[in-house]
DNA sequence: TATCCACAGGAAATCAGGGTGT
DNA sequence: ACACCCTGATTTCCTGTGGATA
């Protein structure tokens, strides 16, 4: 075993390389998205606005609810924290509470009322299921009037908008900004962060009435403004003199071309020092940042398409394998319905989906940005959507082949496509579009 | 111009798997 | 042990539809 110990990697001296290396970073969390800094660049109106929205709960009165829309990465998340920690800082007998609730993490109505109710009690918590919903709404109420008392809580609504497609949300959105009616001693504000613009227009009027009446838009940075911003931020998280001069705006500039998202401004950013850093670079140079966007982006597809559940990679699997063995075929949805039940049988274990479920896992890829759909009629050859991929097939590949269970299909060649019929159709769905 | 294909996609029902209190 | 609750994935049932073709 020791014999091969020269070609073997040393740990212990990458170690002791690594701490004698150059240091790119200081404080790299400054380029966490969750950092809050002390100085927040060009959101001065939507402090000054929300400060005053919510300066009433020093005295213990109960602040409008009131929604943020902008894109993402336009600072709404931060701004709200912001606030919420300077009035956190005042001295008054009233200290609010703040709960943050994710909607895109925690979105059945029982999930909102159960996380709000864990977060402000310590002891007792409840379970994930189990509970009727009116039992939890009671004791959240009971909670909220001896554990907040006479002071504010804020409830801080991320991705509402995620909530008005699900089912029974619209309830609990209303039931929520009915909370003040039925607490005696505590009152409740509730502050909406939406990435859509026309959410409004899917919400129901009564909660409209109460929620949507005033909002803060969040315009998107430009790239002198994301400059700005990472130009703070990196003061913070590298070491002196480690960002070549041209880094930060080619960075702001990478990011504005992506509707100014300062979060993934600064994503690029840290990734471009961590590269810079790996390769034991003393500077962060434009190669890294170039480096950081391919690697961000392709990671991005690799880590989507391994998170899916295995009947949507099989999906992918059939798109894959139509592509990759006739790439002049027109895909269309039955062709991948199809295959998909010809590479099932494949495999052990799995069970077939209807079509109807088929459906929606493509529309989720879609969705992703994986793949792109147009729904297109074919006359007497019915209406159905025309598929194609979005990311190069090499890509796919790459993130199919780390599966498992579907390695072993990546070379069967379908037999569907072989079919003199599927072959005649396709050429006359060629001449058709 | 009516027909008819091959779906799209909404709504409700169903099921399994996690849990509860009594 | 039992009746009941919540969730997420899926099935079942259904209505709607664009446009080439007979």
């Amino acid at each position: 075993m020791n014999q091969n110990n020269n070609t073997q990697f040393n740990i212990d001296q990458f170690y002791k390389k690594y701490l004698k290396g150059p240091k790119i970073f200081n404080n790299r969390d400054a380029l966490d998205p969750s950092f809050i800094p002390d100085v927040l660049p060009h959101r001065d109106v939507q402090i000054k606005d929300i400060a005053e929205k919510t300066a009433c709960a020093l005295l213990g009165n109960a602040p409008p609810s009131f929604l943020c829309y902008g894109q993402t990465g336009t600072g709404k998340t931060a701004t709200i924290r912001y606030v919420s920690q300077k009035l956190a800082h005042q001295s008054t007998k009233f200290k609010p509470w703040w709960i943050y609730i994710n909607c895109n993490v925690v979105f059945t109505p029982y999930r909102i009322l159960a996380h709000i109710y864990n977060t402000i009690s310590r002891e007792e918590k409840i379970p994930p299921t189990g509970l009727p919903k009116d039992v939890i709404f009671k004791k959240l109420l009971g909670l909220l009037d001896s554990k907040v008392g006479n002071s504010i809580c804020f409830l801080v609504l991320d991705e509402i908008d995620i909530l008005v497609d699900k089912k029974g949300c619209n309830e609990i959105l209303y039931d929520l900004t009915r909370l003040n009616e039925n607490l005696d001693r505590c009152k409740t504000s509730i502050i909406g962060i939406s990435n859509r613009l026309k959410f409004r227009n899917c919400l129901d009027p009564r909660i409209l009435s109460s929620l949507g009446e005033e909002h803060i838009v969040f315009s998107s940075y430009d790239a002198s403004e994301l400059r700005d911003i990472l130009n703070e931020r990196a003061k913070i998280a590298f070491n002196d003199n480690v960002l070549k001069q041209d880094i930060i705006p080619l960075c702001a500039a990478l990011a504005a071309k992506e509707h100014g998202d300062a979060r993934k401004a600064l994503q690029l950013l840290r990734k471009a020092g961590e590269l810079a850093e790996r390769a034991q670079n003393k500077f962060v140079t434009s190669k890294y940042l170039e480096r950081a966007q391919d690697d961000l982006e392709k990671n991005h597809i690799l880590e989507y398409i391994q998170g899916v559940p295995l009947q949507s990679q099989l999906v992918l699997a059939s798109i894959y394998l139509i592509s990759k063995f006739s790439p002049d075929h027109i895909i269309i949805s039955g062709d991948i319905y199809d295959v998909y039940s010809e590479i099932i049988r494949l495999i052990p274990g799995i069970r077939q989906l209807t079509k109807r479920r088929i459906s929606d896992y493509i529309t989720e890829l879609t969705l992703a940005g994986i793949i792109s759909a147009t729904i297109k009629s074919m006359g007497h050859y019915g209406r159905t959507k025309l598929i194609k991929l979005d990311i190069e097939i090499e890509i796919i590949e790459k993130g199919l082949t780390k599966i498992d269970k579907i390695q072993g299909i990546l070379n069967h060649k379908p037999i569907l496509l072989q079919t003199d019929k599927v072959k005649l159709k396709n050429n006359i769905f060629k001449k058709l579009i």
